[in-house]
DNA sequence: CCGGATCCCTATTGATACTG
DNA sequence: CAGTATCAATAGGGATCCGG
C-alpha cells in the first residue's frame, strides 16, 4: 500500500481527518437520497449550524466527493450532489450510521454499568 | 428503526458524533492486531497527544467498545483490548481507513482542480 | 427570501510540564 | 509507564449582515 493512515504525514492520514467527522457522514448519507438544496439538507440534519454546513459542504466539493450546482435564479437555487467518487465510500459511511442505530442498547449500558462503577469508588 | 441518527437530540446521533472520529477510527484499527499497552498505542498512532489517547480510550472503555485491563507491577502496566461490541464495528472503519489509503489520487487530483479553479476566479 | 460570509464567544484540542 | 494539570491554539456555534 502506498499511503498509510497511520503516519501524522500521509496526506491519506489528513483525508481519514476530514472523512471522519459526524457532519461529513451525516451529509453523505443524506446525499445518497439524490441532489438536495442547501436549505433541504440543513432540514434534513437537525442541529446544524449554518456555518458548519457550508464548511464541510465546501471541503467535500474539494475532496471531489460532492458536486456543486448553482441555478442563478431570484433567489438563487443551490443544489449539491455526490459524484461517483462520493458515491465510492457511501457503503462504509452507511454502515457506521446503521451501527450506531443499530448498537445504541448495548452502548447505553455499557456506559451505566460504567459510571456505575465509577460512583462505587 | 427505533433510533434516527438524524435527530440532534438522539442518543444514536450522540453516538455517531462519538465514533465519527479520527482518533477513533485508528485507536479501533490498531486495535485490531490484539491487545496493547497505553505506549504501543501511542507509537502505532503518529501525532497523537496523550491526551486525546486517554480522552479516547476512557470514552471508548465507557461505551464498551474497549476493554482496559491494568496490571498493579511497578511500573504500572496497562492493556486495552477491543471487546465483542467493539469488533463489531471494525468492518465499517476499517473500510473508511482502507478508503482513504485507496482514493487519495483522485482526491488529491479533485482538489487540484479546484484550487486551479479558484485561483482563475 | 436563499445561500453564505463575518464577527464574536465558548468548547474542544493540542503542547508541554509534571507526578505516583 | 501511564497518566494529570495547565495553558495556548483552534474549531464550533449563535447572531447578524449581505448580494442577488
Amino acid at each position: 500500500m502506498a499511503f498509510d493512515a497511520y503516519l501524522a504525514e500521509c496526506p491519506s492520514r489528513k483525508l481519514l481527518d476530514r472523512i471522519s467527522d459526524k457532519w461529513v457522514v451525516l451529509v453523505i448519507t443524506a446525499l445518497a437520497d439524490g441532489p438536495q438544496r442547501f436549505s433541504e439538507i440543513s432540514r434534513h440534519l437537525a442541529g446544524v449550524s449554518q456555518k458548519m454546513l457550508t464548511q464541510t459542504l465546501r471541503t467535500l466539493e474539494r475532496d471531489g466527493l460532492v458536486a456543486r450546482h448553482v441555478t442563478p435564479s431570484v433567489p438563487v437555487r443551490v443544489d449539491y450532489e455526490l459524484t461517483p467518487l462520493g458515491r465510492s465510500i457511501l457503503g462504509p459511511i452507511r454502515q457506521l450510521k446503521a451501527w450506531a442505530e443499530a448498537h445504541m442498547p448495548e452502548v447505553a449500558e455499557a456506559q451505566e454499568t460504567y459510571d456505575r462503577r465509577q460512583e462505587a469508588r
